[in-house]
DNA sequence: CTAGGTGCAAAGAGTTTGCAGTGGC
DNA sequence: GCCACTGCAAACTCTTTGCACCTAG
């Protein structure tokens, strides 16, 4: 079992080399409790709303750090900007995202990575690292509002 | 067989109702003669090279006039900003990328949409509209490099 | 005490937009 | 002729950086 979820963020970041601050404890703790795709602003308010006071540019060394060290993963969900989310194991590549091109949600699913890495053999040699499947479509929700009131 | 190809730029745009254009027309050709991902600056670059004077936000109107209408698509190879590339038919499912993240090589191949779509399970409802796979890892060349002299 | 971390504000990259002139249809 | 399109430069958004001060170890 992955104790670094256990551990604290003091814990987390003593094992990465790193400081121990306010300021990464606050971003960990928001990365940890939400749980979902943050891009810089969010986690920035999030910590002011938390009664942290924070620098913007501070929320960005520190996500930089974070996905340097492996906390945290960077995606791209079709917007122009950065998205982080927390790592939880080394499940990572199992772990992909639908965005819902109406609503923009962002839909979670797991897909065994074995199935995908049947597609080495089209890579000619290249050694594979990392997986992300993205998928676009329209979600359930939006598929049933389409059903119901056609207009 | 997609016409669309065959034709030129002035009988696609006139397929999707936009103008033709001296401009449209250099974009168009350039993302057809390339055939890989440029980014807006890449396209600028390449028209005015070929003569073609053409302002930079000239590029980027048209490049997202031609994504909404479907003429190129755009994708965010692990950059932090836009890339596009021709569409050629509705085979771009198939269609995937891995990014070298030593050389930055970008290495296209296809992989059977089925094996993909497996995943629809695990979707609940959501109904597919395209699907990108992003590896990143190591290409072959970065391996044998570092092999090859180590150090 | 030392070196890393933080805050502020300005810079930087990529992209968008307002307005007046040009040109396709 | 009308309206879409273009060019230019300024504006905008997201992100990075320089510098002085602060703080964990």
């Amino acid at each position: 079992m992955p104790e670094t979820l256990e551990g604290s963020a003091r814990e987390a970041l003593r094992k990465t080399g790193l400081h121990y601050t306010q300021q990464r404890e606050r971003v960990w703790d928001v990365m940890r409790s939400r749980m979902t795709h943050l891009d810089a602003y969010d986690v920035y308010e999030e910590v002011r709303r938390n009664g942290g006071s924070m620098s913007l540019s501070t929320v960005y060394r520190i996500l930089q750090v974070f996905r340097d060290h492996g906390l945290i993963s960077e995606n791209h969900l079709g917007e122009d900007h950065h998205h982080y989310e927390a790592v939880l194991g080394d499940v990572e590549s199992d772990h992909h995202h639908a965005v819902c091109s109406n609503c923009g949600t962002v839909i979670e699913f797991t897909l065994s990575a074995e199935s995908l890495l049947e597609s080495e053999e089209a890579l000619g040699g290249f050694v594979v690292g990392s997986i992300e499947l993205s998928v676009s479509g329209v979600c359930r929700e939006c598929n049933e509002k389409e059903a119901g009131g056609a207009g």
